[in-house]
Order: structure tokens, then sequence, then C-alpha cells
DNA sequence: ATAGATTATGACAAGCGTGTCATAGGGGGT
DNA sequence: ACCCCCTATGACACGCTTGTCATAATCTAT
């Protein structure tokens, strides 16, 4: 399990991985690149999808740590300031891990079994957590009653999930923090005030 | 060109084109359906990707003819009228072609050359087309000079863009008409009037 | 130094896909 | 009835991939 090679071969399939989806990404990339014959592979792992799922792990946590310290106690917060802290915490893992989301832009976008049950999963979690903090608020009078919480959440979820994936696999390069930040700041506004004239 | 023949071939290529994406699609699959010999395809098409595009053409035709009627002056509507028919024409779409709407969430999500030709040059100019129509509704005060167009138009973009495609791909059947049209009713009010108390 | 166990290697088998092509089949005109 | 042209056919060549496995190299413990 512990090695040297093992690191070189998870690093080769991730450069891999970022750069064709699972069907297209081929093994013989992955040796070629990792200087080790296309036997070794098998020595660490049983097969391509078992290398490609303990890709996905570590990018799972990965994502985890950004998240992590928003979601100790997620329900203290505005509902809308949470989004925003969560919106750039997703922003930072982006910018710092550009070939993380190319492979979750990749996954994400199969829409096959393996999408279900690494992404639809959470999405589902967290338009649920959504529902509950927009009700919470509502109680709170910091959001009107007469919004639809569902649909509310729905957007949200939609601008989440939008994020990173889009920006970085358009291959854009104006991905800069600050702009991003101006973005979200005036999403939100536009979520809090609406748009037309009053 | 003209022939029963060929319709049956394009019927059973949309049908494998809606189930798999471009690389995973058979020919195979769609000679056996379609009860025709493996060489004949090469008589009416060049190749997998000649079939294809043919098919992506049918729907991009198709898809046009609901949008028709909205495009003729898109600029008489305040945006948020027009977002709402857009919105409605392409969920009609959507119910009347599922398997339209499978092929294109396959191709959308490919993030290829491809992608690139069809999709993103369309996205680019109604993204364009949004932010002229809502200046133009800021300057007639029907949207608050402090919202940021650009942002506005993106969030719309991404909302438009994922509607009928996330229903339908998650293998929704909840797709209904009524919901729907309740949804997008909704989703303007939070545009519209945002989500605070006021 | 040596035996034995573990790991590395890359040629290769097996599978699966597309596109081809020699051959067969069908009209229509004479 | 015959010929000619055009379309249909499906076996097959070719390419490309993954996973295997006999063999070689390397390590470990005595």
């Amino acid at each position: 399990m512990p090695d040297e090679k093992r690191n070189k071969i998870i690093d080769c399939a991730v450069e891999e991985f970022s750069q064709r989806d699972f069907d297209n990404a081929k093994l013989s990339n992955i040796v070629k690149n990792a200087d080790i014959a296309r036997g070794s592979i098998y020595q660490y792992f049983e097969d391509k999808m078992d290398l490609y799922l303990y890709v996905i792990e570590i990018i799972k946590e990965s994502k985890m740590s950004y998240l992590e310290s928003l979601m100790s106690n997620p329900m203290d917060m505005p509902f809308l300031d949470l989004f925003k802290e969560m919106y750039i915490a997703g922003l930072k893992f982006a910018i710092d891990n550009p070939r993380y989301i190319r492979i979750f832009s990749y996954l994400m976008n199969s829409r096959n079994e393996l999408y279900n049950d690494i992404f639809k999963k959470n999405l589902d979690i967290a338009y649920n957590l959504y529902i509950a903090m927009i009700d919470k608020d509502k109680r709170k009078g910091l959001i009107r009653a007469d919004v639809d919480s569902e649909v509310f959440a729905k957007i949200v979820v939609d601008l989440t999930v939008n994020v990173s994936v889009e920006e970085l696999s358009i291959g854009n390069e104006n991905l800069h923090y600050d702009n991003m930040l101006e973005r979200i700041t005036q999403i939100i506004k536009i979520i809090e005030q609406g748009v037309i004239t009053r």
C-alpha cells in the first residue's frame, strides 16, 4: 500500500482522468507517464475502475477539507451567508485543484450509475439541508414567507453546481479569485433583492 | 437521399444516441434495430459522426421551431417575459422530445470541440442578447440600474440550460407541464423580487 | 552466499468496435 | 430474356483497449 511509486501512479492517473472521461482514459497513457510497466498497475489496483474510484475518493476528501469548517454547524448562520461561504470554498477548491475539478466535471456529466452514487446523493442532501435552512430563515423573518423554499433551494443548487465546473471545463483562464468574489456578491445581491425596480 | 429506410435508420440512431453518448453508441445497435445490414448505413452516411451530426441537425431544427415565434422580435418584450416564454418553450420541447433532450444532454456534457461548435456558440449569443435586453429594461426603468447585467444574464443562462436537461436526464418522470409552469413562475418571482423581507 | 518470497515486466490473448469490399440481389429498359 | 446499374449484405480486416501471465529482477532473511 504505502509507496513512492504508488503516488506516481496516482498522480499520473489524476492527470489522465482530468484530460479524458473514464471510458476514454487510457491505462497505457498512465503507465507511460508514470514510467512503469503496464502490469505493475495491477499490483496496486484491481483494475481501471478501482484506480478511478481511488482517485475519486482522494478528490472527495480534498473537497471535504475545504468545506469542513462550514459544515460544522451550518444551521447557525443565515442561509445566504452559508451559500456565500460554500460558493467561496468551492471556488478556492477549484482554483487550487483544477485537475480535480475536471475529473469531477467528467463524472458529473456522465450521468450513469456512478454519477448517482457519488454525486446525486450529495446534491440531494444539500438540497434538503437548504430547504430546512430556508424554512428556518423564514421563521426568523429573514426570508419572505411567500418564497417557495424548494424552488429557491433548487436555484441555489443549480448555481453552486455550475460554479467551478463550468468556469474550468470551458478552459477559462480568467478564473481569478477577486473576479469570482465580485460575482458571487452580485449573485447574492440579485437573489436577496431581486432585479425589478421597487 | 429520400427514403423510407433512411428514416428508419435515423429513428434508430436517435434512439441509440439518446441512450449512450457518441463514443459509447454502437452502430451495431442501430443496424440491428433498424433491421438492415451493417454496410447499408454507409450508403446513406459517411460514417458514425456524419450520422450523428445529421441527428443533431434535426434536433436543432426542431428546437428552433419551438423558439421561432419568440425570436421574431425579442426586443419588444420585457426581458423577464421573454425568459419565461423561452423557459416554457424549452419545456414543451423537452416534454415532446425526451430523446432529443437526452442526446443534447450527452453532447452538452461532453465538453469537447463539438460542444463548442454546437452549443457554446449559441449560449454566447443568448448571453449577449440577454445582456442587451437587460440593459434596455434598465433604461426603461423596469430593472434596477445597480443590478449587474452580466451576472444577471449568466444566472438566467445557467437556469435555462439546466431546465430540461436536468429534469429528463435524471430520469425524472414528474416532468409535467403544470408543475413546471408553477416552478418557472416561482423562479421568476424570486428573480424579480428577491427573497429577503422588505 | 543462497534460498525463497515478493514485486516488476512487457509480450500477448481476448474482446469489441468501426469501416470496407467482394459478392449477391433487384429493378428497369430494351 | 437479357443486360446493366445501383443498392444491400455481412464476413472480415484492422485498430485499439484492457487485463493476464510466464519470466525476470529484486529484496529479505538466514
